[in-house]
DNA sequence: GATGAATGAGGCTTCATTCAT
DNA sequence: CATGAATGAAGCCTCATTCAT
């Protein structure tokens, strides 16, 4: 008569090869959401739709589980980068507005995007995956993006650069919209549209602020 | 009689009003080291020199101990800034140089940069802080860049922008070096020179990546 | 079709009824080693080279699995000792050694000397189980001990004794082997060489501490 | 009105320094009669009189509880055992007898008991506790039993004996003594009646069993 | 029969909070 | 005012037990 009854719905069903993945996923979404130290695995569980228990079946703690959400996600989508980069033939202009979008659609606005901030929030306690996250994705994405302005200064296209702080700057339009989406964009507060920034965002990067001809 | 009796030998001689001072700042410092969940208040009050019970003298609890550390290390240091742009004189682009480098080192460099990461880690559990935060620093912060960008127009010294979504493009390069700082730059991994970053920064924005003439 | 199929290879031919057999050894170890409540029923399982679920089929839970272990493993040894205290002809200071020396060999030295380890550890947490270990066996063996000592008594081979007490006395020194082999000879600590440590207790036990003739 | 209403009864006592104490014994009483597995924190910190927080603040952790159990009650009294034989005077018979009656009334008869009957259980669980066991307990009781035997060997006293043994077996209906108490004596299993048990055993020793005069 | 994925009660441990001194 | 011993709710984790396959 009511949710007590019986539906003889089997208490599980046998996927032990989707579970990572959905655990992943939904430990993922509560770890962005409150942080490391206030999400409960018994919501990680319930979000997956399994038992506490059965999360020790396929992570032996809470922060193996951590570090898995870190390593499992981001390394795949860095190959692809890579493969643009590397077989591109026109403007590197145009290469670096593709590689701005193309990483926003793979990552930015997945929740992917949710990484960023949880590692840029959990680092001061996890130094040691801190350390993981900066080898594979950071300095990988900084090569990335340092071959394209490279590349760009080669040919031509782009002016002397100081290459080893324009990445930094060159990316953070970027993370800074991923972050907003998992800090004050939770809040009801000002949504940022995504394709319009990312517009603008490219515009003032390739031309600057300054009319032309640039003032001195 | 034994070594047991109290010497009655007080430690530090300090004012009572400084106490609170001593408290946020330490609080600061461990919830933006650890966040929220994981700062334990035993180790604030260790910090501040004194014992737990004594945190509760002046905190009803942690969220309120929270919300003061975010409450009371805003205000102050935005007049100055919008004192500067009011009053400025030159070019547009050197009030934007002028309001970076006084920003960096007047926020940015100091543990009020800390409050930054905070709000950025734990908006999502502490909406209604965050809420008061964007109301009275990113709002206002917002407010002056765009200001800023509005004069260079008029004056015919900046491009016609799109005003909404450029000022938060600008700031990203400080935000990102700011949570840089707090994050993966606790971790002994490769720093980041501020003043390099900086210049680096604004030369790019002020003048964009290409080669002018500018490509169309 | 893949590596999934299942080629339907038996790893061992097993006779059905030789599962509880090794079960019941497994567990014996397992309870030994770890004591009851730390031995976990997966490490018994494996040990006895099933699945944890196969256990299940055999006992309803851990008390009952404890239980058989206990009393599987007690009832045929005493049978041959009581047929040498009835038919012996000899002394019996020489009926006395026969009956240590084979007890030694027929339980001392083999696994069954950890079910009394066991009981010992345990008889507070399951008092039944001990009632029904003191009944078959303790009282049993206690009975033999008095018998022998009765025989000596009566044949004027050995001085009158409190037999009530004596036994007791006289078993000791096996107990404690017994006990040492499955505490601290665990341990790798100073093994007790348990042919001349029996001679010795013989020896003394036969003879007493003080020279003849016997001080008063 | 009921158990409702405030006697006003502070919730704790400020009794820090008597507290480990208290929580020892407590933890001692529970590690014996359930093991150290089945003990929980919990029931220990109600028998103490205290809350389960309140265990944290005085052992790090149940291990560190255990581990303090064991160490911090035995040696003391070894102390005083060794003063005996190190002052004795009389018959080494005589002296045997005073040490054996000495330990059961500072040891036997006490709770401290439980500790052989508690090591002896867990030893294979904590091989570490184990061998400092053996060492300052078992080998420094060991060492004071021999003491005895040499003595009464060169004073004439005793028979020549094989020392490395026979220290084992004297001890032996001791250590039975103490076992069964906190195992089947639990279980309103035959009680052993402690001094004709001792006299017997004192008698048995020195006497051995044999009619004098000796057989061979 | 046999399996092993799944469950969830229960125990260890932490830490925000209280309060007698 | 300041202290720090004490509390207990809450979270991590284990493992005996179940049951669809």
């Amino acid at each position: 008569m009511s949710t007590q009854e019986k539906v003889h719905k089997p208490r599980w069903e046998r996927r032990k090869d989707a579970r990572p993945q959905e655990l992943l996923s939904a430990a993922l979404d509560l770890f962005v959401e409150r942080g490391y130290a206030a999400a409960r695995l018994e919501d990680v569980a319930a979000r997956a739709g399994v038992s506490k228990g059965t999360l020790y079946l396929y992570f032996n703690n809470k922060e193996e589980l951590f570090k898995a959400v870190i390593r499992e996600n981001l390394t795949p989508v860095l190959d692809e980068a890579q493969d643009l980069i590397d077989s591109y033939a026109g403007h590197s202009a145009d290469l670096f507005r593709e590689f701005i979008l193309g990483w926003w659609a793979k990552i930015g606005d997945t929740k992917l995007s949710g990484i960023t901030k949880l590692m840029m929030s959990e680092a001061g306690n996890f130094p040691e995956v801190a350390g993981f996250y900066h080898e594979e994705i950071i300095s990988r994405s900084n090569g990335m993006v340092v071959r394209i302005l490279e590349r760009g200064v080669e040919r031509g296209e782009f002016r002397p650069l100081d290459l080893k702080h324009a990445n930094m700057v060159i990316v953070s339009p970027m993370l800074t919209l991923m972050l907003w989406k998992h800090s004050f964009g939770l809040c009801h507060i000002e949504p940022i549209a995504s394709p319009d920034y990312l517009r603008c965002f490219i515009d003032l990067l390739t031309h600057g602020l300054l009319c032309a001809p640039a003032r001195n």
